[in-house]
DNA sequence: TAGATTGTTAATCGATTAACAATC
DNA sequence: TAGATTGTTAATCGATTAACAATC
């Protein structure tokens, strides 16, 4: 039974993308095929769990073959809907803000960083990494004039969820929220929280306890 | 039955850092005590699972009354293993690395970048927040004489295998890498992976799935 | 054809939730 | 004491793995 009725486990999505990656490493080294065990294999998961995510969306695979790499590959982009570009706001024009303008792999991925706010009145018109900062205060404004639909947010905890408001109530759909606090948002919005202390903390705890 | 015999399930771990953040807050607040339903509804699980995630390591609540926050708290950063200060390697000061340079939630919980180092000649000797760059033919050098443990890789996916290795070799235990390809190192290494453009991603998934 | 590999069902494993006696 | 809340056991739920007929 393909694509509906029964909900999609959450971990599945996630493989999703790390299963483009790999496809894309394929197509740059132009590999027709693959097999579920080569990808498992390549990624630490199993066969069969290979098989049973790509069975969630259709049948992409052939018996006795494998799965044909750009084929796959595109099918696993529409599914992400990363087979067109996203149009993305990013507010916090800081150090971390501007490495994530620079960062190459929102774009390779099909992320444009369309407009930059920052509060700071001082960076208000520059231009940086090839785009304008606007003044915070045009944020709704922008956002919504422009229909963009998914936003990065690269502000000090304290100013976040007020900058989160501003953005659900301009029609902001996802937040990417790189401040270390929750964000109380509408049902309407998605926020995907990346805690980069909490990930060394992570790191931190497996190594200990492998002192075990 | 606390502390030893069964294994902990992955999630508990990362559910750590959650508590620990929310009672940092408390904390700062200077609330007395809080309760596994409380902690719960700040943090969207349940109490029960609060609680369970908790009793894995030895029995810290108080029938009828709750958990004493700061007591707690230190309990968690004990667990974690950030009661004490990890000194970390940072490789790669580009714009990514500056970011993380400067990123004071590092810090603030109990990691140090007590070096950084780069391939590029021309930030040879150069500090960056005040902290100096070596150049990267000195990594395994430094990493080993400061018996550094954690390492932070922020470098272009092409240099990181070769960067991953020489820091496995200088007998670094966990590596935090921010660059998007899979690691090979030796069993006693742990790696976690933060991809930026697949956070992204898997946050348009979520919000295409929303329309339907 | 023989060999390989898929998609899918059933079996297993693990994690979450509900319930409640014990405790403050 | 009465009310609140813990730690823990049993029940439920969900995800992973194994197995295999169908297919190329």
């Amino acid at each position: 039974m393909p694509d509906s009725g029964q909900r999609l486990p959450k971990a599945v999505s996630q493989r999703l993308s790390l299963y483009l990656r790999h496809l894309e490493a394929l197509e740059a080294k132009q590999r027709g095929t693959v097999s579920s065990s080569q990808l498992a294999r390549a990624l630490g998961l199993t066969a069969a769990q290979v098989r049973k995510d790509l069975a969630y969306f259709g049948q992409f695979g052939f018996p006795g073959v494998g799965y044909k790499v750009p084929n796959l590959a595109q099918e696993v982009r529409r599914i992400l809907g990363t087979d067109r570009t996203w149009r993305v706001a990013l507010v916090g024009a800081g150090n971390l803000g501007t490495a994530l303008l620079r960062y190459r792999g929102f774009r390779r991925q099909g992320f444009e960083i369309a407009s930059v706010f920052d509060a700071d009145p001082r960076l208000d018109g520059k231009t940086v990494a090839g785009v304008r900062v606007h003044p915070i205060g045009e944020l709704s404004r922008v956002v919504r004039d422009e229909g963009i639909k998914l936003a990065i947010l690269a502000v000090p905890a304290e100013a976040a969820q007020e900058v989160a408001s501003s953005l659900a109530q301009a029609g902001v759909r996802g937040i990417l929220n790189f401040a270390p606090t929750r964000l109380d948002v509408p049902e309407s919005v998605r926020v995907h929280a990346v805690d980069l202390a909490l990930q060394l903390e992570q790191l931190a705890f497996r190594v200990r306890q492998d002192d075990r």
